[in-house]
DNA sequence: TTTCTAGTTCGAGTTTAATCGAACTACTTG
DNA sequence: CAAGTAGTTCGATTAAACTCGAACTAGAAA
């Protein structure tokens, strides 16, 4: 028996995985690319940022990319506000999941810029 | 002005790079694949491997990508005794470059094995 | 010297990822 | 409502990675 939905209900939905959920190797691949890695330091520094100030003169179609990447592996929470999304480090869940790793990947980052 | 060898010289060169030239995203990639993480594991519980304690049931052409992928990128350091490679994790250079980064992956990847 | 063992290299097939223009959606503002 | 703004989605292209059999190399052992 399917239950139909009479009006057109368009919903944009953003799946974010649950903290628990988080697995080791997707969160390290979604951190071992320079753009994303740059991405990570920015948030962590600056805070909550919308996509328009993250995307440093790349295309936008590419940018949309890595923030997917870095979504779907729970690095990143997305907060839609009105017409921007909100990016946000999930810091807290990656710490509870992963302690240390995150801290200890800004430090890297950090410590230079040659990060390829 | 050419200088020619007489002899014909094979030398059997793996090249390691140096602790200061170890690139943070390079050695992130290295690090997220589940078969590479293990590897990783097993070496820091168990200290240095020949490599066919480390093939677990996989084609020694499979495990062989890997442990490139794992040399290339300065997680590991080959020595070569006789007719065996010994691989050790190089983790005191990994240390120095990236201080907490190998310790919090290890302790993430023991706190479950669902990696992936 | 033949054989065995350990591991690499090669090559092909397949999968996954990165890049980016163009079209699209949806909110906002005039 | 029309136009602008923010960002996604699509589709094509290209580049990297992963997998694995087969052939190869070199040391060890018989």
């Amino acid at each position: 028996m399917l239950r139909q939905c009479s009006y057109d209900v368009k919903v944009k939905v953003v799946i974010h995985p649950q903290a628990e959920d988080l697995k080791l190797a997707r969160v390290l691949h979604a951190l071992s690319d320079p753009v994303r890695l740059q991405l990570v330091r920015m948030l962590a520094t600056e805070g909550d940022l919308p996509c328009s100030a993250l995307c440093l003169g790349r295309p936008k179609s590419s940018m949309s990319h890595h923030f997917k990447t870095m979504i779907d592996a729970g690095l990143l929470r997305v907060e839609i506000a009105g017409n921007t999304h909100v990016n946000n480090l999930r810091f807290d869940d990656l710490e509870s999941r992963f302690p240390g790793l995150i801290p200890a990947v800004l430090k890297a980052a950090e410590s230079t810029d040659r990060t390829r």
